[in-house]
RNA sequence: GGGGAAGUGGCGGAAUCGGUAGACGCGUUGGCCUCAGGAGCCAAUGGGAUAACCUCCCGUGUGGGUUCAAGUCCCACCUUCCCCA
C-alpha cells in the first residue's frame, strides 16, 4: 500500500497552483463569473484553527464553482490599519507599520499552507498609500455630496484604547475591541450622514432573500424605526419650549411628570436661572457614568420647575433622570407610569402620582398596561369633544391632529440609528483629507492631491491627542484654495470605513486614478457569497451597505446591496471558549498541518457541524477525520492500479456494478444539492462521502467486474467530489489517475439520472402506526402486491392474522399502514 | 419586558416534503493481527424486560392536542443562547 505523506503532497501541490496561477481570476465578460468572499482578516500576527474555519468553507464553495466552469473571483486581503498595531508599538518600541507588515507575512504563509484557492495577484492592504487613497476618495465623496459634516457633542471615549467610538461599536456598555468600560466625552468630530439612509437601508433588508433572518433582524433592530410625533411641553418659568418625542400620544392625558437626559441643555438653563446644588451634584454623578451603570437602577432628580401639558393645561413637575438618554430622539420623554413600565418603575420611586387613561382589557397588578389595546377613560372633553370611550388607537391620531393645529406637535419618525462618527485620535488609520484655513476655514484636499500620505516618522506615546497633532510635517500645509498657510486634520478614519468598500477594490486592485473600473466592477459584483463571522451583523455590514446604497445612487457602483449570500459561520472553540490568543486555547495551523496536513484540519473543520453552529475541536475527532482520508487516498489509488479483466458478465455482475453506481450518483446527487441550495451542511456531504467509502471497501471484490469505462468514471466521481473539501489528495489522485492538468481545470461531474433509478424499493410495513417489519418489492408496486408479500412475512403477518383490518393507508414506495381491531 | 434561535444516545451531530429516529464520526466493549500497541482490521453499541434468540415495552426538554402516522404541525410551559429594552 502507498503511504500517504500529507506534507509532502500539500507542499508540492500549493507549488503547482502557485507556478500555474490556477486560481487567477481574469476579466472575461463571455465566461459566467461567480464572486466568493471572505470576511478579511486584521492582521494580528498569528492565524489558528478558529480563524480557520472562515476560509475553509469559503475555498469548497469557490472550488465547486471552478468544478462548474464558473470565472471565480476569490480574493484575500488585509484589514491593516486599527490600534493594536499602536499598542505594540508603545509595547514593543515596534513601528506600526513594520508590526503589520512583519504579521502578514506570517498570516500568509500561513494561509498558503492551508491551501485555499486564492488569486494572491490581487491582494489588498489597507494601509498602503495606493488602498487609503481611495479610503480619502470615498471621504470626499461623502463631503462632496453633504454625507459628512463636524459636530461638537458628547460621544463615546475609550479610555483604554484613548480614543472615540461609534455606537454600533460600544456593546454593553463597552468596546467592541478592548472590552473596557466606554465613557463620555465632548468633542468636536466628524460624522456620516448613515441617518439619511435609515429607510433604505430598512427597506431592502426585505429584498435580501439570500441574508439570514436573524441578521436582518439585527439590522432592523439597529436602525429602530419608530413612528410617533413630537409633543411640545410650554416651560413658562424659563420661557421656552420643551419637545418630547413619543410613539404613544394616546396617552398624554395621562403624564404626571416629564423627565430629560442630565446631558439635556434646558438643565444647564435652569441651572443658570436659579443655583440648585442638589441638582448640580445628580449631574456630575450620572454624568462620569457609562450607560448601563446608569441605566441599571432608576433614580433622578427633580428639577424644581413645572411644564405644560399642551393637551390639557396642567402643569406637571420637570425631572432629571438617569434612564432617559440624550442620544435618542429629543432626549427628553413625557412620563406616564400608567402605561410605560420604565415610567411605573420611576414614579413609584419618587411617589408620583399614576393616572390610568386607557381600560386595561385584563386585570394589571403592580405594573404599567402598555398594550395598545382598549378604550379611553377619565378624559373627558377634548376640543369639544367627549373622548371617553374612544379607541385609543383612534384617539392617538385625533390627538396629533389637534395638536398639530394649534402647533403644538408633529408626527414624526424616529431612529436608533444615529450618524457614523468617523474620526479617530490615533496614528495608525486613513488621515482625513480636510485642511483647516484660517482664510478659507475648513477645505477639502482635492481629489488629485490624493493620497494624504500618513507620515512615517513618528514618536507614539499613548497620551494626549492623535500622534498625527505632533508632526509638524504633517500638520503644516498650505490651503488649496488661497495658497496661505493652513493645518491638517490630524484625526484619522475608523477603520471600518477601510473594510466598508474593499469588495470594489479587488475587482480591478491595480487601478492607480480610480478606486475600481466601473467595466470590470459591473461584471463582478455583487458577491455572489459572502461569508463571515456574526459578530459583524451590524457594524461592517451596515457600513458596507449604506456607502453601497450611497454610490449606487450617485451612479458609481452597479448594485445595491454588495452581498447577495450571506453566510455566518459559527466560532471555533476549545474547552468550551472561543478560540483567542488571550485566553491561550489556541490550536496554531502548524500544530494541525505537521500532525495531520492541512486537508485533515480542513475537512474535520467542515465535518464536525453544520457552518453556522459553534464547534469544539477535539482532537479525537480530528483523527477519526484523518482515517478517513488515508483509507479513502488509499482506495482510489488501488482502485487506479487495478487490473481491469473485461470477464463476460453474467445477470448477477451486472446488478453489482449497477448498485455501486447507484449508491456513487445517489452521494454524487446530495453532495451537488448542498452547493446547488447554497445549504452548505458540508458536514452532511462528508459524511456520505464516508458512507460511500464503507460501501465501496465492502463491495471490493466486485471491483474486478468493472470494464475500463466505468472504472475511469468511478474513479473521476470519487476524486472530484472530494476535492472541494481536501483539495490536496485530490490532486494527488488525479495525477495518479494520469492527468496531466490541475482537477480544478476539469469539470464537476454530471448526475447519471438513470443509475438513481431504483429497481427494488424496501417498504417498512406498520401495524396500528408501529413497524412489524420490512418488504422488499419492485418500484412502483400497488397495495395488492404488497399485502401479498405480508402474508409471507410470518414476522409481520401474525399481528394482523385473525384480526379485522379496519384500514389500511399506502403511501407508494413509502410506507404501508395496517390497522386493525 | 419584547423579538428571535435552539433543546435528539456517553459526546459532536443526521433525519431537507408529516412516513423505519439515532446516518456519519468520536468514545466504549469484545475479538483478530503483533515482540509490543496509543498502528491497522472485524464485530457490537439509545434505555429497559428476558439465561438467550425471538419477542415485548419505553424513548427526540415538559404537558396537552391534531393525525392512520409527530423529532417534524398546533397550544401552553421549562431551560439555554442571541438581539433590543
Amino acid at each position: 500500500m502507498k503511504v500517504l505523506n500529507f506534507q509532502e503532497i500539500e507542499k508540492k501541490w500549493q507549488k503547482y497552483w502557485e507556478e500555474n496561477q490556477v486560481y487567477k481570476a481574469t476579466f472575461d465578460k463571455t465566461k459566467p463569473k461567480y464572486y466568493v468572499l471572505e470576511m478579511f482578516p486584521y492582521p494580528s500576527g498569528q492565524l489558528h484553527m478558529g480563524h480557520a474555519r472562515n476560509y475553509c468553507i469559503g475555498d469548497a464553495i469557490a472550488r465547486y464553482y471552478f468544478l462548474k466552469g464558473y470565472n471565480v473571483l476569490h480574493p484575500i486581503g488585509w484589514d491593516a490599519f486599527g490600534l493594536p498595531a499602536e499598542n505594540a508599538a508603545i509595547k514593543h518600541k515596534i513601528h506600526p507599520k513594520t508590526w503589520t507588515e512583519n504579521n502578514i507575512e506570517n498570516m500568509k504563509r500561513q494561509l498558503k499552507q492551508l491551501g485555499i484557492s486564492y488569486d494572491w495577484t490581487r491582494e489588498i492592504n489597507t494601509s498602503r498609500p495606493e488602498y487609503y487613497k481611495f479610503t480619502q476618495w470615498m471621504f470626499l465623496k461623502l463631503y462632496e455630496h453633504d454625507m459628512v459634516y463636524r459636530k461638537k457633542g458628547l460621544v463615546n471615549w475609550c479610555f483604554s484604547c484613548n480614543t472615540v467610538l461609534a455606537n454600533e461599536q460600544v456593546i454593553d456598555g463597552k468596546c467592541w475591541r478592548c472590552h473596557n468600560l466606554v465613557g463620555k466625552k465632548e468633542l468636536e468630530q466628524w460624522y456620516v450622514r448613515i441617518t439619511k439612509y435609515a429607510d433604505s437601508l430598512l427597506k431592502e433588508l426585505d429584498n435580501l432573500a439570500g441574508w439570514s433572518e436573524y441578521v436582518k433582524q439585527m439590522q432592523r433592530n439597529w436602525i429602530g424605526k419608530s413612528i410617533g410625533a413630537k409633543i411640545i411641553f410650554k416651560v413658562p418659568d424659563l420661557d421656552e419650549s420643551l419637545e418630547v418625542f413619543t410613539t404613544r400620544a394616546d396617552t398624554l392625558p395621562g403624564v404626571t411628570f416629564v423627565c430629560v437626559a442630565p446631558e439635556h441643555p434646558i438643565v444647564q438653563k435652569i441651572i443658570q436661572k436659579s443655583k440648585n446644588p442638589e441638582l448640580e451634584s445628580y449631574l456630575r454623578r450620572s454624568m462620569s457614568l457609562t450607560t448601563t451603570e446608569r441605566t441599571r437602577e432608576k433614580n433622578g432628580v427633580f428639577t424644581g420647575i413645572y411644564v405644560q401639558n399642551p393637551l390639557n393645561g396642567r402643569y406637571v413637575p420637570l425631572w432629571v433622570a438617569n434612564y432617559v438618554l440624550m442620544d435618542y430622539a429629543t432626549g427628553a420623554v413625557m412620563g406616564v407610569p400608567a402605561h410605560d413600565q420604565r415610567d411605573y418603575e420611576f414614579a413609584k420611586v419618587y411617589n408620583l402620582p399614576i393616572v390610568p387613561v386607557i381600560m386595561p382589557e385584563y386585570e394589571v397588578q403592580d405594573k404599567a398596561y402598555e398594550e395598545s389595546k382598549g378604550k379611553m377613560f377619565n378624559v373627558g372633553i377634548i376640543d369639544g369633544v367627549n373622548v371617553d370611550g374612544m379607541d385609543c388607537n383612534e384617539f392617538r391620531k385625533f390627538v396629533i391632529k389637534y395638536l398639530e393645529s394649534k402647533n403644538l406637535a408633529k408626527e414624526e419618525i424616529s431612529y436608533k440609528l444615529k450618524d457614523w462618527l468617523i474620526s479617530r485620535q490615533r496614528y495608525w488609520g486613513a488621515p482625513i483629507p480636510i485642511i483647516y484655513c484660517d482664510s478659507c476655514g475648513i477645505v477639502p484636499v482635492p481629489y488629485e492631491d490624493l493620497p494624504v500620505m500618513l507620515p512615517e516618522n513618528i514618536e507614539i506615546t499613548g497620551f494626549g491627542e492623535s500622534p498625527l497633532a505632533y508632526c509638524q510635517e504633517f500638520v503644516n500645509t498650505k490651503c488649496p484654495k488661497c495658497a496661505n498657510n493652513a493645518r491638517r486634520e490630524t484625526d484619522t478614519m475608523d477603520t471600518f470605513v477601510c473594510s466598508s468598500w474593499y469588495f470594489w477594490r479587488y475587482t480591478s486592485p491595480y487601478e492607480k486614478d480610480k478606486p475600481f473600473n466601473p467595466e470590470e466592477l459591473k461584471y463582478w459584483m455583487p458577491v455572489d457569497q459572502y461569508i463571515g463571522g456574526i459578530e459583524h451583523a451590524v457594524m461592517h455590514l451596515l457600513y458596507s451597505r449604506f456607502l453601497s446604497h450611497f454610490l449606487y445612487d450617485l451612479g458609481i457602483v452597479p448594485t445595491k446591496e454588495p452581498f447577495q449570500n450571506l453566510l455566518n459561520q459559527g466560532m471555533v472553540c476549545k474547552d468550551g471558549k472561543a478560540m483567542s490568543k488571550s485566553l491561550g486555547n489556541i490550536v496554531s495551523i502548524e500544530e494541525i498541518t505537521e500532525k495531520y496536513g492541512a486537508d485533515t484540519g480542513r475537512v474535520f473543520e467542515l465535518f464536525v457541524a453544520p457552518p453556522g453552529k459553534d464547534i469544539e475541536w477535539s482532537d479525537k475527532g480530528i483523527e477519526g477525520v484523518h482515517r478517513f482520508l488515508n483509507r479513502y487516498f488509499k482506495y482510489c489509488s488501488e482502485l487506479i492500479n487495478y487490473p481491469i479483466q473485461d470477464t463476460e458478465r453474467t445477470e448477477e455482475t451486472r446488478k453489482k456494478i449497477k448498485s455501486i453506481f447507484n449508491k456513487v450518483y445517489k452521494t454524487l446527487y446530495k453532495i451537488t444539492e448542498e452547493f446547488e441550495t447554497k445549504r452548505y451542511h458540508f458536514n452532511t456531504s462528508i459524511a456520505s462521502l464516508m458512507e460511500l467509502l464503507n460501501f465501496l471497501e465492502d463491495e471490493k471484490d466486485s471491483t474486478k467486474y468493472l470494464n475500463t469505462e466505468e472504472k475511469n468514471t468511478l474513479i473521476d466521481i470519487l476524486v472530484k467530489m472530494i476535492s472541494p473539501f481536501a483539495p490536496h489528495i485530490a490532486e494527488e489522485i488525479w495525477s495518479m489517475f494520469g492527468k496531466k492538468d490541475s482537477i480544478f481545470k476539469d469539470r464537476w461531474p454530471e448526475i447519471k439520472h438513470e443509475y438513481l433509478i431504483e429497481e427494488k424499493v424496501t417498504i417498512p410495513v406498520q401495524v396500528n402506526g408501529r413497524v412489524k417489519g420490512q418488504i422488499e418489492v419492485s418500484v412502483d408496486s400497488e397495495l395488492e402486491k404488497i399485502m401479498e408479500a405480508v402474508k409471507n412475512e410470518p414476522k409481520i403477518y401474525k399481528h394482523i392474522q385473525n384480526r379485522t383490518i379496519k384500514n389500511t393507508i399506502f403511501v407508494k414506495n413509502k410506507i404501508v399502514n395496517i390497522i386493525v381491531e
